[in-house]
DNA sequence: TCTCGCACCTA
DNA sequence: CTAGGTGCGAG
């Protein structure tokens, strides 16, 4: 994506190794990967393990399964280099996000404080009026799509948005959706998130 | 636009 | 209890 503004140097692309890793073979099959731990931030001070962005631009996430012999150590993922392993790569277009600071739309900021469990205290305690679905149906503008609704998706948006606060300041990806036409691309969520088969990119 | 301290909350 | 994830609002 093209900035109007100053052209800015993208940093270069980190990779995130899985805490986890490495999965077996049984593992990778059955288990259900999870990346809730990444670390998002804007923040170029360099910390282990944290993918860093910039705001205000637009991303999109991608999974490699890089091989690994029995007992052969795990590299320092700083220091991997994907053009010498044996990997298969993996992109999934509905977990696009766009890297904020500050929502770009209040409709984002209700849907998390409705759905996300670490901001019950923001909820409104009985208001049942002030919830971010009948704030749509006032909305005479960009309604949102039904699909916003299905949980596959609310569960894609908390992921995709993450903010790590504390210890680096202001570290932070959101969602972002502005205008009508944002809005279009969450409606084209694919809303079997879960069971949808992996699409293999090209190799870089 | 971004950073920070805060109350409030989960795990 | 601790560690740390929330949005908020002042700056």
């Amino acid at each position: 994506m093209v900035s109007s503004r100053k052209a800015e140097p993208s940093p270069m692309a980190r990779l995130y190794m899985h805490p986890d890793s490495p999965f077996t073979h049984d593992q990778l099959q059955k288990q259900v990967i999870s990346f809730e731990k990444a670390k998002l931030t804007n923040n170029d001070v360099e910390k282990t393990n944290h993918l860093i962005l910039n705001s205000m631009h637009k991303y999109q996430p991608r999974v490699h399964i890089v091989r690994r012999e029995k007992n052969e150590p795990i590299d320092d993922p700083l220091m991997i280099r994907l053009s010498d392993e044996s990997y298969r790569s993996f992109v999934f277009p509905e977990t696009q996000f766009m890297a904020v600071t500050a929502y770009q739309n209040q409709l984002i900021t209700k849907l998390k404080i409705e759905k996300n469990p670490f901001a019950k205290g923001f909820r409104d305690p009985g208001g049942r009026d002030s919830d971010y679905e009948s704030d749509l149906r006032m909305d005479s503008r960009p309604l949102v799509p039904p699909s916003l609704y299905n949980p596959a998706l609310l569960q894609q948006a908390l992921l995709t948005q993450y903010w790590l606060g504390k210890q680096n300041p202001s570290l932070l990806s959101r969602l972002f959706f502005s205008s009508p036409l944002s809005l279009e691309s969450v409606h084209s969520l694919s809303p079997s998130i879960p069971q949808s088969s992996p699409s293999p990119s090209k190799t870089p």
